[in-house]
DNA sequence: CAGAATCCACCAGGATACTG
DNA sequence: CAGTATCCTGGTGGATTCTG
C-alpha cells in the first residue's frame, strides 16, 4: 500500500468533509448510489467519462471513510452491490444541495468557468459577472 | 495566461459546484470571508498553513467564478478587502453544512482518515467503522 | 501591506491490458 | 461480471524570492 509523503492538513470540520468528498467522481458516486444505482457495471454506465480504475479507487476510499458499504455476492456471474451507510446518508443533503446550487446557476457558471479556460478578455468576464450578480441581487 | 490541456468534465450540477469549490483552501476562504475576515493579511493569519501564493490564486479563482469580490483601496499602506457576492452568500449554507458535518463526525473521521494514511490493518479499520456505524444507526 | 515570478515535488486520474 | 497492474501526463499547491 501507499504511504503519503505530505501530511494531511488541519482539523477543521471543513477539511474533514473535504477529505471525504475529495475526488473527481466521489460526489457523483454518492449521488448515483443514493439513487439506487448499486452495481459497478451500472455505476460505470452512469458515469461513462470515468474509468473503471478510478471509480474503483474512489469507491474504495468512500468505503474506507465509512460512507458507503460494499456487499459481495459470491455467485456466478459475480455480483457486487454498493450502498450508503447511515453516515453516507447523512451526507446526502450536502450532495443534493451542491447539485441544486450548480444546476440553479448553470448558465452563469458555465460561462464563467469556461472563460477561465480560454484566457479571454477579463473585462468581458467581469461584465458577465456584474450582469449576473445584479440579477441575483434583485431576486 | 494558462490554457488548460485537459478539458473540464461534464455538466452536471455536481461538477459545476465542484469546480467552484475545488481547491484546497477554497471552502475555508469562503468561510473566513463570510465571518468578516476581509483583508488578505487577516486571511493569512486565519489560514496559517496556506501560502500567500496559493491563497491569492484561489481567491482569484473565486473572484473569477463570481463568488467573492475584491475591493482595492488605493491608500498607503495599500488596503484590499474581499467580500462575498450574493452568489457566494448563496453558497454558505453548503459550506456551513460541510463544516458541521465534519465537526459532528470528527472523532470517527479523524480515525478513519488517518488510518488510510498509515497502511494499518484493514480489519481494525473495519471494526472501527462497524462500531461507529452502529452508533450512528441507533441515533 | 499586497501580490507576481520561478521552480519543483507530488499525486490524481486517464489509457490500456490483464486476472479470476 | 468485478477488479488489479503498469505506465504516464498534467496540474495543484508548497517554498522561496522579488516588486510596488
Amino acid at each position: 500500500m501507499y504511504i503519503r509523503k505530505i501530511p494531511l492538513p488541519l482539523h477543521c470540520g471543513l477539511h474533514l468533509t473535504r477529505e471525504v468528498l475529495n475526488g473527481k467522481w466521489k460526489p457523483n458516486l454518492l449521488f448515483a448510489i443514493a439513487e439506487g444505482i448499486k452495481r459497478p457495471s451500472d455505476i460505470q454506465k452512469a458515469l461513462p467519462d470515468a474509468t473503471k480504475r478510478v471509480l474503483n479507487l474512489q469507491l474504495k476510499e468512500l468505503e474506507e471513510h465509512g460512507v458507503v458499504s460494499k456487499k459481495v455476492y459470491h455467485e456466478l456471474p459475480l455480483r457486487v452491490e454498493y450502498s450508503l451507510t447511515p453516515l453516507g446518508e447523512s451526507l446526502m443533503p450536502i450532495i443534493d444541495a451542491m447539485n441544486c446550487w450548480g444546476d440553479a446557476h448553470r448558465p452563469f457558471l458555465e460561462r464563467v468557468i469556461m472563460q477561465g479556460e480560454s484566457e479571454s478578455v477579463t473585462a468581458e468576464r467581469k461584465a458577465a459577472c456584474v450582469y449576473y450578480l445584479d440579477k441575483v441581487g434583485v431576486e
